[in-house]
Formats: structure tokens, sequence, C-alpha cells
RNA sequence: GGUCCUGUGGCCGAGUGGCUAGGCAGAGCUCUGCAAAAGCUCGUACAGCGGUUCGAAUCCGCUCGGGACCUCCA
């Protein structure tokens, strides 16, 4: 608990000591979504990354400011900046205001996102909620000397840049030369003054759904500005982390380093993290691709990829099962082993949840010089005791050692096998101590619940379930094993299992 | 073509010089009305070849395979 947090920080591809620039309180951006289509499992990673990352921040004392942002203006398609805005594209194929593409798509992403229990963020600010400061941003650059109008559009001059003494193609490893080369047949390079320099304002053409005055004419902001211009206001020039898929990293990252850098004179981002990409029989999810699918045909199982359906938490800790850095493919045979350990976990959560400390009792006696000696009728276990201090810790250094997620399940896992150990009497809380008991109960729940973000996904009421288990009771008394056998068949049509142990009945989630 | 990542047991997935990762699946044992669950035990894993080293899955080189970015993408 005393180490320090390392993050790998994509600046210089190592993992450095997190040290926060104004503590208590850490600012965290992350990329969100460009809201013209539903979220698919895909990006459903890079959110939970970061939100595993704010809640352990959180947990570790910090004051966490968390800012993502939604994109519902100016991500084009296609080719550098000759395409189509994103929304007004859909809009325009639905008929309908691109405001309508926006509010749906933002509702279907919250509503995801909370069903995986992703908590919400801080600040969640929209680029069209921010064209003032946008604006005012394009004007800024331009009066340093770092952007340039052309046909009323404004580019951000990556040469001058260069030559103020800045990087541009630092985060991501890029040389310029070798960029040029590649980009010689792009089009939409006639306005600029050198291929590489990228739009902050693009002038609208009349037809263009989404468009502002400005003093460069009607038009629109780039899309990168957005997050210079939102993460400045909310978390300052220089902030702590900044997070988003590694699919972001070029260019949307590079030329927000670039815009930060030349608007406010300081590298605006402390730490840039990424998150690997998911992965469909070894290649990317991507809508392009058409590998993707999306969370509601993963719970439904309504997809040709999908054997069967899968809830949210299973594929939560599917996700938590590796660690953000490298790359999860995902097959149905890895989320069936998953759904099953998730639910083991759950069961054993459940069944914590109702344990309490009892005290072995204490005999006392005289001995023969008369004196009373008290002996406690269990000994304390404390090769147990020291494996599940050892757990907790390697939870902890798991996590600091760049979200580990993967080794940090792994010992939440070695802590189940005490519950269920003293689940079914095979070891008796006594033998854990007080503090050794309190300290599994407390562990576990705070990293299944808080940390990790899971949690039991309900499904009929206890009232009713504990009523039946009642009468299986009574029937299992009386020896009527067909009524027995017929509550086990209801309960198993529930997706729930009855266990019938020697010292009590209860019931669990089918794993 | 350029830059970078990667190849671990039936499957997923940690580990980066000597110390059991973990999960799922499989085998055996204990327990049990029958089950289920759990606990315990088990399994010649580190793409291939060569090198460095007392010692390599872990470092270096080559070969083969997979992938990402270089154009919108989480």
């Amino acid at each position: 608990m005393t180490q320090p947090l390392k993050i790998y920080n994509s600046l210089n591809r190592q993992k450095e000591n997190f040290e926060a620039i104004a503590p208590p309180h850490v600012g965290l951006y992350v990329c969100g979504p460009t809201v013209y289509n539903y979220v698919h499992l895909g990006n459903v990673r890079t959110f939970l990354t970061f939100d595993t990352l704010f809640r352990y921040l959180t947990h570790m004392g910090y004051k966490v400011r968390y800012v993502r942002n939604i994109t519902d203006v100016g991500h084009l398609v296609g080719d550098g900046d000759e395409g189509e805005d994103k929304i007004g594209r859909m809009a325009k194929l639905e008929q309908i205001e691109p405001m309508e593409i926006v509010q749906r798509y933002t509702n279907d992403f919250h509503d995801v996102l909370k069903q995986f229990n992703l908590l919400p963020p801080s600040i969640e600010p929209t680029a069209t909620g921010h064209l003032i400061e946008q604006i005012e941003a394009v004007k800024d650059l331009i009066a340093k000397g770092l952007a340039y109008e052309s046909n009323g559009s404004v580019y951000f001059d990556i040469n001058q840049y260069n030559q103020n003494g800045n990087d541009y193609g630092k985060l991501s490893g890029r040389v310029l030369d070798e960029l040029l080369i590649e980009t010689r047949e792009l089009e939409g390079t006639a306005e600029k003054r050198n291929p590489l320099d990228f739009a902050i304002w693009k002038n609208a053409a009349p037809e263009h759904l989404m468009q502002w005055d400005s003093p460069w004419g009607r038009g629109f902001p780039g899309w990168h500005l957005e997050c210079t211009c939102m993460s400045t206001k909310y978390l300052g020039k220089k902030f702590d982390i900044h997070g988003g898929g590694m699919d972001l990293k070029f260019p949307h990252h590079e030329c927000e380093i670039a815009q930060g850098t030349g608007l406010n004179g300081t590298a605006p981002v402390r730490y840039w993290m990424h998150s690997n990409m998911l992965t469909v029989n070894g290649q990317k999810m991507s809508k392009s691709l058409g590998n993707s699918f999306l969370p509601a045909e993963l719970f439904a199982g309504s997809h040709p990829l999908l054997e069967q359906a899968y809830s949210p938490m299973s594929v939560r800790f599917f996700m938590l099962q590796s660690q953000y850095r490298s790359t999860l493919d995902f097959s149905n045979d890895a989320l069936k082993g998953a759904q099953k350990a998730y639910k083991r976990l759950v069961n054993g959560l459940k069944s914590l949840k109702q344990m309490v400390y009892i005290p072995a009792e204490i005999t006392h006696e005289t001995d023969e010089a008369g004196l009373k000696v008290s002996t406690p009728g269990v000994e304390i276990d404390v090769k147990k005791v020291a494996d599940i201090e050892k757990s907790v810790a390697a939870f902890y250094e798991a996590m600091n050692d760049d979200l580990n997620t993967a080794v940090a399940v792994a010992q939440v896992f070695n802590l189940l096998k005490y519950i269920n150990m003293l689940y079914l009497n095979q070891l008796t809380p006594a033998a854990l101590g007080e503090a050794g008991f309190g300290l599994l109960k407390e562990k576990f729940v705070l990293f299944f619940e808080q940390i990790l973000g899971l949690q039991e996904e309900k499904s009929e009421g206890d009232a009713v379930l504990n009523g039946m288990l009642e009468l299986y009771r009574t029937y299992k008394a009386a020896q009527a094993y067909d009524k027995v056998d017929e509550i086990r068949t209801y309960f198993k049509a529930q997706g729930l299992v009855i266990r019938d142990m020697k010292h009590r009945i209860d019931w669990a989630y089918e794993e």
C-alpha cells in the first residue's frame, strides 16, 4: 500500500511513478465517443480501462476530476480534412436533425456504460457546447503564428511549430520526413502549406448541416481542437493523465499535444495512457471491418459470432482478466470461461456477506499450581492468515504495477478459496482470528465491488427465493425427494442452483 | 514500404534472467438420497534455430507466424 502507483507513460514508453501535479487532486481526461453510431464492445474496453483507473485513484485517496467528452461535431468521415462530418452524414441519411443523432447515441452510450457498471465522469462536456472556446483558441493560434487561414479554413502550421523548438510526432514516434512521404497521395492538401498541417477550423459548404459563424466565415471546428479546449478549461494548461485508445495516438493525441503546447507554452499532459485493442480472431474489432458487435447483441446472444448470451458483468470480468496494454482476443470459449469464473466469485461474495465472526469458545481451567488457564477452542491457523495477507498485498502490488488487473484478479481468487472453505465449514472464522477474518471480508468486498467494479446481477427477488428454500427444507426433512427435485428444477430455470450441504441449504447462481 | 507491438500448456491470460500466476476445460480423491458446490491432488507451457550466461519463457541475432499505427476508428 505504501509503494507508489506506476503508470506506463506512452510519451517515453516506460513505467513511471505517478506523482500528482497538485495532490490530492488529479485531473484525468479521456477521449469519449463520437456519437454518430452505437458503441461497440471494443469501445467499451477503453472506457472500462479508465473506469478502473478512476476507481483506483479514488480509492487511493485522490480527488479525481474525470473529464470525458462527447464529440458531437467536427469528426469527419474518410480521408484527411476533406470528408463529411460523421454526425451530419447520419442526419442526412435519416433525414433528422443532427442533434437527434447526437441525443440518440449519447443515450445509448450512457445506457451501455451503466450496464457495465462504469461510473459517470465528473464532467462530460460536448464539442458544440464549447464553440466559443474553440474559436478563441483558433484566434490565439493564428496570433501566435502557429496557424493560418486558407479559403475560410484554418490550419495548424506544423513547420512553424517545430521551428519553435517543438517535436511533432514525439508521442507516436513519427518522423516528419517519413510522414511526408506517406502523405503524397492524400487529398485536400491544396489549401495547406504542408500536407501534414491539420484543420482546426473548417469552412462549411452551404449544404453542410452543422455550421457556425466565425471570423473566417461559416464553418465548424476541427476534431482535435475540442479536446484541447475542454481539457484546458476544466483541468488546466497542464494536467495529470490523458487516456484513450491506442488508435487515437496518431494523429489525434499528437495534434492535441501540438495545440496545447502552442496555445499554453507547456506540454498539456504529464502521463499519456493508451489502452490496447479488443480483437476478434486476432484482428482489431472495428465497425469498418464488420467484426464488431454491440453490447445489446452480446447480452442477447444475437450475433452470428456469439454462441450464447453473456451478461454484462461476465464481460466486464472477461476484460479485467487481461492487462489494458495487451490486446485481448474475443472468443466464445474465453467468454464462457469468464462467465463461469465471474459467477464463482459472485457466489463467494454473496455467501461472504452473510458471514459473521464467531469467536472460539474458551475453556477455563485451573492448573496444578492453582492458576487459571484459558484455552481457546481453536488455534489460529497462522499459515492461512499469512496467505490471506499475502494475497491482499499482492492485489495492491498488481494494481500499482500499471493497473495489472490480470494479476489482481488472480489474488481475488486466492481469497475466494478461503471464503469457500468458510462457507462449507471446512474452516471456521475463529481459525482465522478476528483480524484475519475481518481482513478477508473487508478486502474481498472492496476489491470486487469498489475497485474492480463488479457487482451481483440479481434476477429473482430474495424474498421469493428464501420462501422456496424454506419449502425445500421442509420437503427434504420429510424425504419427499420428488418435491425436492421439482424445486431444484424451478431454481434451475432461473439460472440458479440449490446447494444442499451438510450444515446448511442455500441458493447460488448456476456456474 | 516506414514505425512499433507480439507468438506461453486443450482455450483465455499474467510473468522479462534462478522463486506455484490465475481462470476455464480435463483426470483422480473426499463429501453426498441423488446431485450440485467446495477442498485437495495431477498435467514434460513458453514458435523455430543459434548465441550470451553458472543458469533464459525472460537478454542478443536470424527465420517463420500474427497484429497495430502510418487515412476515420476506443
